[in-house]
Order: structure tokens, then C-alpha cells, then sequence
DNA sequence: GACTTATCGTTTAACGTTAAACTATAGTAG
DNA sequence: CTACTATAGTTTAACGTTAAACGATAAGTC
């Protein structure tokens, strides 16, 4: 295989990629309760599987998104009354960012609309297609992780 | 199986192809030419391909992206010198875009990079492994962009 | 204890995008 | 020919993001 066809299957490769995230992307947006974005959903679930109280650095962190970022996307959920932020006690730079019981309600509304919608995703393909495909992009995810400079 | 763990095998698939589409496309973009967005090489990577003298909205929809967006893109093209937009000559709505020499060379350039960048990419995988993964993700995507409505 | 460096969260300007309104031109039906 | 409808491209406001500057607080060093 010649250098350049190598690199057109790499090529290929991340091109689907990016496809396929772009428009499960924007499905997974359509889909979610008026109002509520990917990025606040993520926190909302992150949130409830993980446990709250965390700092907004340490969910900046977590999504890989900057700290600006993360001010935004807090304000806008604590504006929803979905989340409440606290001043961290122990280091008056920090806060915390605890679940409201609408937060927790928005959340599993979300999560019963991404049901029906990774359903309608799957398509003509099963389960077993995905797991199998999973630990590659596993695998590749952690070495592109690491290898960010 | 039960339903929730279907659910999660699709939601970590999901997840990866997240994650890996965001890393992979901010280190394109880190490696690319001064001032070239990934959405102006892609741009200039189709005329070289595909041929020029395309409508800027024929090449909105191939990037699936807003006319606006693509306005905006030709514009930043057009002010580097990369492109050249002439009016049609059979359809006074319409233009033609086309490559410049020095859109010609820029594109030459960007692929030294992004060859450069994907055999960083690769890792410790090897070009089969790509390979292998492709033609699921193909079929999704195409399974995908069917179901968008 | 005083200085220096690091971290927390916010703010600002800039970017690329979308959605929608708009102008101009083309195509079509009566 | 006259409407009407559709399409090409631009413009505008809004959005979510980044990068960088900033003030406040904490931690480390001499």
C-alpha cells in the first residue's frame, strides 16, 4: 500500500467521523426539551450520574471547553432554575454547582427523548455492530487524547 | 440484553465519535497553514478535486452548511487571494468560484500538513485498523444523512 | 510575614456558524 | 405579457465558542 493510499484511508476514516458526529449531534439538539443545549444537558447528566458539587473548573475541565465557556453554560442553567451555584466554603475563589429537582426532572425528560432518538439512530444496524465498533474509537480517543499537546 | 444497556453500548459509541471528531479536527486546524480555517481548506481541498467553477451555494450544500456561512468563507478566500468569484455569465444570480494559483499552492501546502498530521494520528494503529472501522461508519453515516429530515 | 506564583471565575472582543429577512434574477403558468 | 413562485447570494442579529486580560484568593518560597 502506497504512502498515499495509507493516507487516504486515514483520510476517509476521520472524514466519516466528523460526519457522523455532526449530524448526531444536531439530531440529539432537535430533540432535546425547548430550551436546553447539548452543552447544558451534558452538564445536567454529568451532574446526576457523577455527583454535584463540583467547581465550574473541574466540569470546564471534564467537557474540555474553557472556563468562559463553562461561565456561560452555568449561567444559563441556574437562569433555568435547573442548577444552583453556591460559594465554595472552603476556597472563597470556588463555587460549587449543586442539581435542582427540576434540573433532575430536565434531565430524565432528556434522557427519555435521547432513548427514543438513539432507537430511531440504530436504524437498520443492532447493538452488536456498535460494541463492536466501540473499542477501537476507544482505543484511538485515548492515544489522540494523550497525544494533544 | 436490556433495553438500558443497549442504550449505553449506542451512547458510548456515540461519545467516542464525539470526542475523536473534536480532537481530530482542532489538531487539523492547529497544523494548517497561517489564517486557513479547516472550512477554507476544504473549500479549496473540493475545486482541486472535484474541479472549480462551482456556485458558492452548490458548494454550500456539499459542505452542508448555511449560504451565509458560505458567503462568509469565500469572502475570507477571496481576500487572501485564494479564490477567485467571477459572476456567471448565463445566470446573473449566480457566480463561479475558482482557484488561484496561490489557492493551488496553499491547498499543496495544507495537504503536506494534514499528511504530516495523519501519520501522527495513526499511533501505534496501522492502516488496516482504519480500514477495518470505515465501512461500519460509512454505512451509518449514509444511514444518517437518509433519516435527516 | 512578605513576595511571588498559581488558580478560580468573569468579562471582553473576535470568530464561525445559523436562521431569517432581503434584493435581484430566473422560471413557469395563465 | 403578467403574475407568481423559486433560486442565488448577501446581510443582520443571535448563539456558543475561544483566547486573553482581569481581580480576587490561595499556595509556595525566601
Amino acid at each position: 500500500m502506497t504512502k498515499y493510499q495509507e493516507e487516504a484511508v486515514l483520510s476517509a476514516f476521520f472524514t466519516e467521523i466528523g460526519i457522523i458526529s455532526q449530524l448526531s449531534f444536531k439530531a440529539f439538539e432537535q430533540v432535546l426539551p425547548h430550551g436546553l443545549t447539548v452543552s447544558q444537558f451534558s452538564v445536567l447528566n454529568n451532574l446526576s450520574r457523577l455527583g454535584d458539587g463540583k467547581s465550574p473548573s473541574v466540569l470546564a475541565n471534564a467537557f474540555q471547553v474553557t472556563k468562559g465557556a463553562m461561565t456561560n453554560t452555568l449561567a444559563k442553567l441556574e437562569a433555568s432554575g435547573l442548577v444552583e451555584v453556591r460559594a465554595d466554603a472552603t476556597d472563597r475563589r470556588g463555587k460549587q454547582v449543586f442539581l435542582t429537582p427540576a434540573g433532575i426532572k430536565a434531565r430524565t425528560v432528556a434522557l427519555k427523548s435521547r432513548a427514543r432518538l438513539l432507537e430511531e439512530l440504530l436504524g437498520p444496524f443492532t447493538t452488536t455492530d456498535f460494541a463492536n465498533a466501540t473499542p477501537f474509537l476507544a482505543k484511538l480517543r485515548a492515544h489522540l487524547d494523550a497525544a494533544r499537546d
